[in-house]
DNA sequence: ATGTATGCAAATAATTTGCACGCCT
DNA sequence: AGGCGTGCAAATTATTTGCATACAT
């Protein structure tokens, strides 16, 4: 659904405007690159999402261009993210939540997911490079990417009320 | 939705009957201690999750006990993943799917899932015990779980058709 | 000019909820 | 009797799709 409730990712974080201005460079060049068309749709979702480190639902992104003043049409978002992700320029993010979340930092990262409010933000997890995946018990199957998950409670809820046990994520 | 197309988990992978019983048994002790019935319909639905290690959709869970002869609605089996869940007898798994997916296997364990079929199978990741969560970057969050969630292409998806590159999963 | 992207609205999928009824204690 | 759990159907939420039009190359 587009545009009601609302959840997590209480502040939208901002990204770097360097990174943002960036990845927009990239994202253009890209799409010449592979002969696909750079719409001001394409563009307006992809800066969108680049411009948070929240990752958004695609109703979020929808009502911030919305709110921006950019006019564009609900199913084009879903669309677009679509696009993107197959093009590999954005990348959806594990959740246990009903609605999708999206992700252009394609950087190698964890998350940090809030149980309470369900916001989400980046971590920078350096794994000891001796780590691999051992062969026994995967049965054949091929890994590509990995993605660490850290559910807790954030700062703010944490401060909101104290239920937070502290624990087990070693 | 309940009951129409079907994705993922191609073949139902069964649980040691030893470990389902378990589970049961101990679900049973738990409801009775927190003085929460223990109906037909939830032990009937705890079973069905315990004895698959497929990490099935409601849907899944609702038509496999549908097909076994026992009748239920589809709205009680979300009622009672939720209960479920709540009472921390089951965990939801993080997806980038659409439908929400359970696991009843408690004990700490990583998933490889499947991006062309969206099967996903458990895998046992012995992380070194020296790996910590370093506080830079937390910004106040408060960790207690975490879930590695490993993406890439299974046995049977790789035999079909060879597109897999291996990558990334350092 | 040509085909691909968008907008709109309807269709579909996934899940939740209101309310009445039934069953356990 | 009292209350919680369930079933049914309708409501909500999330996402996709068909088709006509608009626009980038």
């Amino acid at each position: 659904m587009i545009s009601t409730k609302r959840r997590g990712s209480p502040e939208l974080a901002p990204r770097e405007p360097e990174d943002i201005a960036n990845w927009c460079g990239q994202f253009q060049e890209l799409c010449r690159e592979r002969g696909v068309r750079v719409t001001a749709q394409r563009l307006a979702v992809y800066r969108a999402l680049a411009e948070s480190t929240s990752h958004p639902t695609a109703d979020s992104i929808y009502e911030k261009l919305r709110v921006g003043g950019f006019s564009l049409s609900p199913a084009t978002v879903y669309r677009i993210l679509e696009f993107l992700e197959q093009e590999g320029l954005v990348r959806r993010v594990s959740t246990t939540e009903g609605a999708g979340r999206f992700d252009a930092n394609l950087r190698r990262h964890s998350h940090l997911a809030c149980r309470v409010c369900g916001s989400m933000m980046d971590y920078e997890l350096e794994l000891p490079p001796q780590l691999r995946l051992p062969d026994s018990g995967m049965d054949g199957f091929v890994p590509e990417e990995f993605d660490i998950r850290i559910t807790g409670v954030c700062h703010q809820c944490r401060d909101a009320s104290p239920h937070a046990r502290r624990a087990a994520a070693t």
